[in-house]
DNA sequence: GCGAATGAAAG
DNA sequence: CTTTCATTCGC
């Protein structure tokens, strides 16, 4: 590999010399920031770089580091991948659920799928995706100026040798010269005004500033569990207006340009980050600093530097605080301010933190022996049990069910946690409230492996995992020291939500163990590093709160993005789990949004925790930054499957890889360049937090409703695609058939029918309904603007969506499809039935279908007769089927999907 | 590595 | 118009 990777980084740099080009991308910081992270321990010595072949990689063609802030520039570019568009957001923000729905499927089917839905997608949703992609890619190119897309040319010139190349990024910055000005284009953001994440709604508020929240107010709010999401917020009164994010790009914007914030303050965060990120490269090492020591976060690490030390007295603290309740918090703000004060003067101080940090880090990280983790966590253990020695026990004894604990012995153990945890990085809070536990050797190294094989793979270029590793290097160091402070803050999120979750969820949690994916799915994750005994341990709590975290998700994504009061868009329904509706009920007087959740978390956590502690927390998350960002990527998809998550974490997070485009730069010292390297990955992890938080606002649709959706779609597609296809094709009729059916279904419940569904689920709690826009979805289809590559789908669409039939969803099709189609429509037909009719009657369905028909003109025509027929036969079946009812595989999740019944089939 | 999807961008 | 490439991850 090394070699390979030197290789070319030879070639690139021999290019790079000449041209900048092609570099090669990197892209992924996070995974190579997680690959540091965990190397981290190791890390310290790449600082002196002088040996490690990544390094050497690194060096060799990013090399920024030594080189210069040139390189610096490209290589971040390098890094950058060009921003997803709104169909890719989309897929990744649903590839989970479907995967969910049909664990069997694979990515393409899931893909289709996500086609199928996307297609079907309100235009108002897509239009959020849009918008969303607009301003990803705005702020993406404020960072990276000189970006390229494409450079399609680029190949032949670029890469003498590099065969790797071909395909990752080809497309080479152009210049540096670009990113000296990022600063100015700040104003751009104007551009992007849509972004929901703009909103400064305090609900709606990311991790981060959830995060930023529970830190400044947790001191002062008592218990967050019982106090509503955000009560304490007074105390910042900013804060609230502006969401943490904002006020922090503001403060670095500020540090770096003074004139920036109020026009920042209208640009979307996204833009701001963006143009942080390249000030903060223009700038070079001194600014970051200084930003640290202005900015309250900055204090905020300070504070926890000092609390690390106390981590063992604060839990006692801890519990204590609960029992007396805010009084002692109160004692320890003051304190705090001083010490912000005192901070704040000092802005050096940072750095001596840092240092400071590192030794500690190095203590907690030592745990990451299992040996010495089990220890601590036994420590941990032997401390709640002396508090309460029952929960203990039942915490040892079940490790799956922790909902039964109480939230006082749930929080103890969170505490714990926390101190122990330190060695978890990858503990993340999700701005759900989901926390994932992981060990964090096993997600780091699969995610290592991952990266690096792709990398490698992918070779952009050897340049890329050089610039990577760099960043990686500064960052372990930094990251290192605070690491130990993510943790914590970690745990305390973890903390916070266990409480929640338990107050509010036991059953799912329960639920969710008794089902068996959840829990399955959990312990596969560790599937490359099964580090055992830690897992355990972390396990109970994970499981819990892996299952937990899909519901959330769920919820999360409808109740985010629309504001929490409106109508919350995303359906729930999840397919796994009716435990869900268990959530629903508990979160009543909230929105479903996930952040009004977090918050209340972290109010909970900081109320449970030190102030001090969760300053500190929050600041290391902040520098963490692509810890945040790939924690909640990695929660994602730890929802999907927890598993898999583990492994593919840290690819997960899009934040970090295009926002990193560490302008480092320039300082000419190392030292300076590091801190540069961090800045711009703070800069850049921001920036991807925004993202995150954008991405994770976006509302998410449940398959239910996409199911339905589909159901119209299809007859779109085929109006466009099929068409022809079904003319031409009578074999295809099967596909046709396929079509009919949903067009049967969509007929059956139009937009409506989705609640039924959930009803039937036992959802009732979760009446967040569609607020999507159902209801256009019958509209049919009329004019689907054919986009770009409009032929291109309409051959796929021909073929794959009969082959679609066959594969993906069901089984090899092998026989005919006809004839496995129509089994198929049996059993589609009783389960849909049910699922959708369930409120109406599904026996006017046939009626339906064609009240439905003289609705959309179109359609009937497409469907002609032969539709019709189909439709009867299918009622016919359907009736049959019903008197003998299938397994009931059940569950919501086929029910909601017409498609489904393929996936039923499978299962 | 390929592939399934869509879309943006570049040629 | 066509080609690239972004994300995902099983095969």
């Amino acid at each position: 590999m090394k070699g390979s990777n030197r290789n070319k980084d030879h070639s690139a740099e021999g290019e790079g010399a000449g041209k900048r080009p092609k570099r090669k991308c990197l892209q992924w910081h996070p995974l190579l920031a997680k690959k540091l992270l965990d190397f981290s321990e190791e890390e310290e010595e790449d600082e002196e770089e002088e040996d490690i072949d990544k390094v050497q990689l690194l060096e060799a063609d990013g090399l920024e580091q030594d080189v210069g802030e040139t390189e610096d520039d490209e290589s971040p570019e390098q890094r950058a991948r060009r921003p997803m568009n709104a169909f890719l957001l989309f897929c990744k923000r649903h590839r989970s659920l479907v995967r969910q729905e049909h664990p069997r499927l694979d990515n393409r089917g899931a893909t289709k799928i996500l086609a199928d839905w996307w297609a079907v997608l309100d235009p108002k949703e897509k239009q959020k995706y849009t918008d969303m992609a607009k301003e990803y890619k705005d702020a993406f190119m404020k960072a990276n100026p000189g970006y390229r897309w494409c450079p399609t040319t680029n190949k032949p010139v670029k890469s003498p040798t590099p065969t790797v190349n071909p395909r990752k990024k080809l497309w080479a910055f152009p210049s540096d010269s670009s990113r000296d000005l990022p600063t100015p284009k700040k104003a751009k953001t104007e551009e992007i005004p849509q972004l929901n994440f703009g909103m400064a709604d305090p609900t709606q508020m990311g991790g981060l500033s959830m995060l930023l929240l529970a830190g400044e107010h947790a001191l002062g709010t008592p218990e967050a569990s019982t106090g509503p999401c955000r009560p304490d917020i007074s105390e910042s009164p900013e804060l609230r207006q502006k969401s943490p994010l904002f006020q922090f790009a503001e403060i670095s914007s500020r540090t770096s340009q003074p004139d920036g914030p109020s026009k920042q303050c209208q640009a979307s965060a996204l833009f701001q980050f963006a143009e942080i990120s390249s000030s903060t490269s223009q700038l070079g090492g001194p600014e970051p600093v200084k930003r640290c020591g202005n900015s309250a976060l900055f204090q905020l690490a300070e504070m926890c530097l000092a609390s690390e030390g106390m981590k063992m007295d604060e839990t006692k603290l801890i519990k204590s605080k609960e029992s007396d309740g805010g009084r002692i918090k109160e004692m320890e703000k003051g304190k705090e301010e001083r010490d912000i004060k005192m901070e704040k003067n000092n802005e050096a101080g940072f750095q001596k933190e840092a240092e400071f940090e590192k030794p500690s880090k190095e203590n907690i990280r030592e745990p990451k022996d299992l040996k010495n983790f089990e220890e601590l966590q036994m420590d941990n253990v032997m401390a709640i049990k002396m508090e309460d020695p029952k929960e203990v026990r039942k915490e040892s004894e079940d490790d799956q069910k922790y909902s039964h604990f109480p939230d006082f012995s749930y929080s103890a153990s969170s505490k714990i946690i926390i101190s122990d945890v330190p060695s978890r990085k990858e503990h993340m809070c999700h701005p759900h409230g989901i926390m994932i536990i992981e060990d964090p050797t096993a997600l780091n190294k699969p995610e290592k492996i991952k990266k690096k094989k792709k990398k490698n793979k992918l070779d952009r270029h050897g340049n890329d995992k050089s610039t990577p590793k760099k960043t990686c290097k500064k960052r372990q160091s930094s990251e290192s020291d605070i690491e130990s402070v993510m943790y914590t803050i970690e745990a305390v999120a973890k903390g916070d939500w266990g409480v929640d979750k338990l107050g509010e969820t036991p059953r799912k949690k329960v639920r969710t163990s008794s089902s068996g994916k959840g829990g399955i799915l959990d312990v596969k994750p560790p599937k490359k590093k099964v580090k055992s005994k830690e897992k355990k341990v972390s396990k109970e709590k994970c499981s819990d709160i892996t299952k937990e975290s899909r519901p959330p998700d769920f919820l999360n994504i409808s109740a985010s993005k629309n504001a929490p009061g409106e109508v919350p868009e995303g359906m729930k329904a999840e397919p796994l789990t009716p435990t869900e509706d268990a959530l629903p009920p508990s979160l009543p007087g909230q929105t479903k949004p996930e952040d009004s959740d977090c918050h209340r978390k972290t109010e909970t956590c900081g109320s449970r925790k030190s102030e001090r502690s969760c300053k500190g927390a929050l600041y290391k998350t902040l520098v963490s930054e692509g810890m945040l960002t790939s924690l909640r990527a990695n929660v994602d998809r730890g929802k999907r499957s927890s598993g898999k998550g583990n492994s593919s974490d840290h690819e997960g997070c899009w934040s970090e890889e295009s926002w990193t485009f560490n302008q480092s730069g320039t300082s000419g010292s190392k030292k300076f360049k590091k801190k540069l390297r961090e800045d711009s990955f703070l800069g850049s992890a921001k920036l991807d937090e925004e993202f995150e938080k954008k991405f994770n606002s976006l509302p998410q649709y449940s398959p239910l409703t996409f199911d339905r959706k589909c159901v119209s779609i299809p007859r779109k597609k085929k109006k466009t695609g099929n068409m022809s296809s079904e003319s031409t094709k009578t074999s295809k009729g099967s596909g046709d058939k396929w079509s009919h059916k949903q067009f049967f279904l969509d007929s059956i419940h139009p937009t409506e029918a989705i609640f039924p569904e959930d009803k039937n689920t036992a959802e009732p709690a979760y009446k967040v309904k569609n607020a999507l826009s159902i209801p256009n979805t019958p509209e049919p289809a009329m004019q689907e603007p054919l986009v770009g590559s409009q032929k291109r789908k309409a051959r796929k669409t021909k073929i794959t969506h009969l082959v679609r039939t066959a594969d993906g969803r069901v089984s090899p099709a092998g026989g005919t499809l006809d004839d496995k189609p129509k089994e198929q429509l049996q059993r589609r037909l009783p389960k849909v039935t049910e699922a959708y009719c369930s409120d109406d009657c599904s026996h006017n369905t046939i009626e339906e279908p064609r009240s439905n028909t003289p609705e959309m003109p179109a359609v009937s025509a497409f469907f002609s007769l032969a539709a019709l027929a189909e439709v009867a036969a299918m009622e016919n079946v359907h009736r049959g089927q019903r008197s003998t009812p299938l397994t009931h595989d059940g569950q919501p999740k086929e029910m909601p999907q017409a498609p489904v019944l393929i996936s039923c089939a499978d299962q």
